[in-house]
DNA sequence: CTAGGGTTAG
C-alpha cells in the first residue's frame, strides 16, 4: 500500500490510465473471486463503490484501472466513484484523466459525473476547471450548486461562494416548480461555511435568519457551521447560545465548541467542555476532540492535562494521527518542554508540512534556531515542500537569535526557489531582525518597498528597533502609523513615552500623556501562569486574589532584600505611569512574572524547574531580575511571554538578552 | 445506482 502511495505524495506525473500508477494487485484479485460475473459492469460498479466509499481509494481506482483493462465499458455510475476517489487522493492527473474518458462516453451533461468532476477540481485546487465544467451544466440542481459553493469555501474564497449562493437563491425563484433547485439544509452548511471564512458578522448574522425562515436552525450539521461562523467574528456569546439551544448534539457539537474556546484562548473553558462532554456519556471524543483539547492545553500551559491526553492518545491508538500527533509537538513545546516535543516528533511515521512546521517553530521559540534549521533542511531533504507557514518559522526562530543572514538568504531566496510569494508575516520578522541589529533605516526602506501594506506587527518592530537604537525621527513616524492602524493599543503610546524620555525629551513625554489620559487608554492587563501539581495559577499585576497572597508578598519581600545585596537596582523606565519613583519601584515589584516565580519556588521542591506563561512580553526590570533569582536561589526558570521563551539558567537567559 | 456540507494541528 505504501509503495503505491508514495509516488502519488511526490506528485509523479503518471496516471490509472497510462503507465498502471494503480495497477490490479491480489487484494483487488481476492476481493472479486466473492463476484460471480467479471464482465458485468455492475459487478465491477459494486466493487469499486464500495472501496470508495469505505475510503479505501487506491484500490477503488486499481479496480477502475482492472475494468478498463478487461475492456468494460464504464457506464454513468461508475465514474462519480472513480472521480471521488481520485479526489479523496488529490490525484489531479488521474482526476484529469478520468474526466476525459467520460468525455469520450458521453457522460459530462450527467449531474452525478460533473458533481463528482466539480468537487475533485476544486479538492485539487483546481476552481478554474471546475468553474468551466459547472457552467456547462444546463440543469443544475441543488447538489451542482452546492459542489460548486463549497468548492469555493475550501479554497478560501468565500466571498465568490456567496456571490454564487445568491445566483443559486434567483435560479431557486425562477425555477420555483423544480424539486431539484431547492436550497436545503446541506447546501446551507456550506454558505455558513463561507460565512465563517469571510469572519463576517453581518453577514453571518444574515443567513442566520434564513437559516431559521427556511427551517433549519434544528438540523445538526446546521447548527454547527453557525456556531463555528459565529466563533470565527469573534461573537463566542452567540456561538454559545446556538450550543445551548441544539436539541441534539452529536460529537460533532461538542467537537466544534471546545474547539471555539481552544482558539479563543479560554483554556479553562474549552477543558471544562471537555470534562462535561466526558461526564455526559453520550456523546464519545476522539481525535478531534483530543486535538482541540490539546490546544487549550497548550495556550494555558497545562501540562500535566495535556501529558494526561497524550497518555489517552496513546490508549486509543491515535498516536499515527498527523494531526493529533502535531497537536502534541505543539503542546509539549509550548508548555516549555521542547525536548518533549523533540522525542514526540521523532516517533512520528507519518509527518506532513505541518509536523515539520511546528517543531522548527518550537524549536525557534525556544531560541535554538540552528536545530530549527536543521529540521528545516532535514524536511527539505525527506521531499517535503516547506509552505508559506513553514518560512514563517523559519524566519521567525531566525529573528529570535539574531541571525540576519541565514534569514535575509531565506527571505530573498523563498519565492525564487519555492514560488512562495513573501507575505506580511515574512517582513514583519525581517524588520525585527534588521531593525534589532541596528539596521533602521534599511528596514524602513525594506518597509516602503514592500507589496503587501504594512501591518501593526511591521510598524511595532520598527518602532521597538528605534527604542533599542535612539531614533527619534523614526520613532515618531512609525508611531504615527500604528495610532491610526491600532488607536486603542496604549502599548505604542507606552513606547514612544519611553524613546521621548530615554531622549530626555520631557515635554514630549508629557504630551503624549496628556493625549493618552485624553483618550482614556487602558494598559493591556499583564498576567502569568504557572502550573502547580497540575492545576493552573494565574496571577494579575498586585494580584491579592490568590489565598496565598500574603505570604507570596512576605516571600517576594525576602527575595528583594537578596537582591539588593547581590547588587540589583529597578529599571524603572517600564512603569510610564504618572506616579512617584517609589511607587514605579513597587509596581515593578509586582509585576505579574515576579509573584508568579515566587509562587514557584515557594511551592516546589529545590531543584524543580519552574516554568511560567505570560500574556504580553517579559519587561526589561522582570528579566534583570530573573536571571538574578536563577543565580541566588540555584534554579531553573522558563518563561514563555507574548513572542518567544526565555530559559533563565545560573545568572544567564538563553535570549541572550536579544529580545 | 452513482454526486454536495459542518469539528482538529503549524
Amino acid at each position: 500500500m505504501n509503495e503505491v502511495i508514495t509516488p502519488i505524495a511526490r506528485g509523479a506525473p503518471s496516471s490509472i490510465f497510462f503507465r498502471n500508477r494503480y495497477s490490479t494487485n491480489a487484494n483487488v484479485v481476492s476481493l472479486f473471486s466473492k463476484y460471480v460475473d467479471r464482465t458485468n459492469v455492475w459487478s465491477w460498479n459494486s466493487v469499486i463503490g464500495e472501496l470508495a466509499r469505505g475510503g479505501d481509494s487506491v484500490e477503488a481506482l486499481q479496480a477502475f484501472a482492472s475494468m478498463r483493462k478487461a475492456s468494460l465499458k464504464p457506464n454513468r455510475s461508475t465514474f462519480p466513484c472513480a472521480i471521488k476517489s481520485c479526489s479523496a487522493l488529490l490525484d489531479l492527473f488521474s482526476g484529469k484523466q478520468a474526466h476525459q474518458q467520460a468525455l469520450k462516453f458521453g457522460y459530462e451533461p450527467d449531474l452525478f459525473v460533473s458533481s463528482a468532476l466539480i468537487d475533485m477540481y476544486c479538492k485539487c485546487g483546481d476552481l478554474g476547471d471546475a468553474r468551466k465544467v459547472f457552467d456547462v451544466i444546463p440543469q443544475k440542481n441543488v447538489v451542482s450548486w452546492t459542489s460548486m459553493i463549497a468548492g469555493y469555501v475550501q479554497n478560501d474564497e468565500g466571498r465568490e461562494a456567496l456571490s454564487l449562493f445568491k445566483k443559486f437563491l434567483v435560479e431557486e425563484s425562477e425555477c420555483a416548480r423544480d424539486a431539484e433547485v431547492f436550497v436545503d439544509s446541506v447546501a446551507m452548511t456550506s454558505v455558513l461555511s463561507a460565512c465563517s471564512h469571510a469572519s463576517n458578522e453581518v453577514t453571518t448574522k444574515g443567513v442566520h435568519g434564513f437559516v431559521v425562515k427556511r427551517g433549519f436552525y434544528g438540523v445538526v450539521g446546521v447548527g454547527n457551521a453557525l456556531m463555528d461562523a459565529y466563533a470565527k467574528c469573534g461573537k463566542l456569546a452567540a456561538s454559545r447560545k446556538v450550543f445551548d439551544e441544539m436539541t441534539e448534539r452529536d460529537d460533532f457539537s461538542w467537537n466544534s465548541m471546545i474547539a471555539v474556546y481552544a482558539q479563543n484562548g479560554d483554556a479553562a473553558e474549552a477543558l471544562q467542555l471537555f470534562a462535561n462532554m466526558i461526564k455526559d456519556g453520550d456523546s464519545d471524543y476522539n481525535a478531534v476532540t483530543l486535538s482541540a483539547a490539546l490546544l487549550a492545553c497548550a495556550c494555558s500551559g497545562a501540562l500535566r492535562a495535556g501529558k494526561c491526553i497524550h497518555d489517552q492518545v496513546m490508549k486509543m491508538d491515535l498516536e499515527d494521527n498527523v494531526i493529533v500527533g502535531t497537536s502534541i509537538i505543539d503542546m509539549y513545546y509550548k508548555c516549555g518542554r521542547v525536548e518533549m516535543a523533540w522525542r514526540a516528533f521523532d516517533r512520528m511515521r507519518d509527518k506532513n508540512v505541518r509536523t515539520w512546521t511546528a517543531m522548527i517553530a518550537g524549536y525557534g521559540m525556544h531560541g535554538r534556531a540552528r536545530e530549527a534549521l536543521e529540521v528545516f533542511y532535514e524536511m527539505i531533504r525527506t521531499g517535503v515542500r516547506p509552505n508559506y507557514v513553514t518560512f514563517v518559522s523559519v524566519l521567525a526562530a531566525c529573528s529570535h537569535a539574531g541571525l540576519v543572514d541565514e534569514a535575509w538568504r531565506w527571505f530573498s531566496s523563498m519565492f525564487h526557489e519555492y514560488n512562495i510569494e513573501p507575505g506580511i508575516e515574512h517582513y514583519g520578522c525581517i524588520v525585527d531582525l534588521l531593525g534589532r541589529a541596528g539596521y533602521v533605516s534599511k528596514a524602513y526602506e525594506l518597509i516602503n518597498g514592500m507589496k503587501v501594506k504594512p501591518d501593526f506587527v511591521v510598524w511595532g518592530s520598527l518602532l521597538g528597533a528605534c527604542r533599542t537604537h535612539n531614533n527619534v525621527e523614526l520613532a515618531e513616524l512609525a508611531a504615527r502609523k500604528l495610532f491610526e492602524l491600532d488607536p486603542d493599543n496604549c502599548g505604542y503610546y507606552v513606547l514612544l513615552c519611553n524613546i521621548y524620555a530615554d531622549a530626555e525629551r520631557w515635554e514630549d513625554v508629557e504630551r503624549m500623556r496628556t493625549i493618552m489620559n485624553g483618550r482614556g487608554l487602558v494598559k493591556t492587563p499583564g498576567y502569568s501562569l504557572v502550573e502547580l501539581k497540575g492545576r493552573v495559577h494565574m496571577f494579575s499585576v498586585g494580584d491579592k486574589g490568590h489565598p496565598q497572597h500574603e505570604r507570596i508578598y512576605e516571600y517576594l519581600e525576602k527575595i528583594y532584600v537578596k537582591l539588593k545585596q547581590a547588587g540589583y537596582l529597578p529599571n524603572i523606565t517600564s512603569v510610564v505611569h504618572d506616579v512617584e519613583h517609589e511607587e514605579k519601584e513597587i509596581t515593578l515589584q509586582v509585576h505579574s512574572e515576579k509573584l508568579a516565580v515566587a509562587f514557584g519556588i515557594m511551592n516546589s521542591a529545590p531543584g524543580t524547574v519552574i516554568h511560567i506563561i505570560k500574556n504580553l512580553r517579559v519587561c526589561t526590570d522582570c528579566h534583570t531580575v530573573i536571571k538574578l533569582i536563577s543565580k541566588i536561589f540555584n534554579r531553573e526558570i522558563v518563561v514563555r511571554d507574548a513572542k518567544r521563551f526565555h530559559h533563565f539558567r545560573n545568572g544567564l537567559c538563553s535570549c541572550g538578552d536579544y529580545w
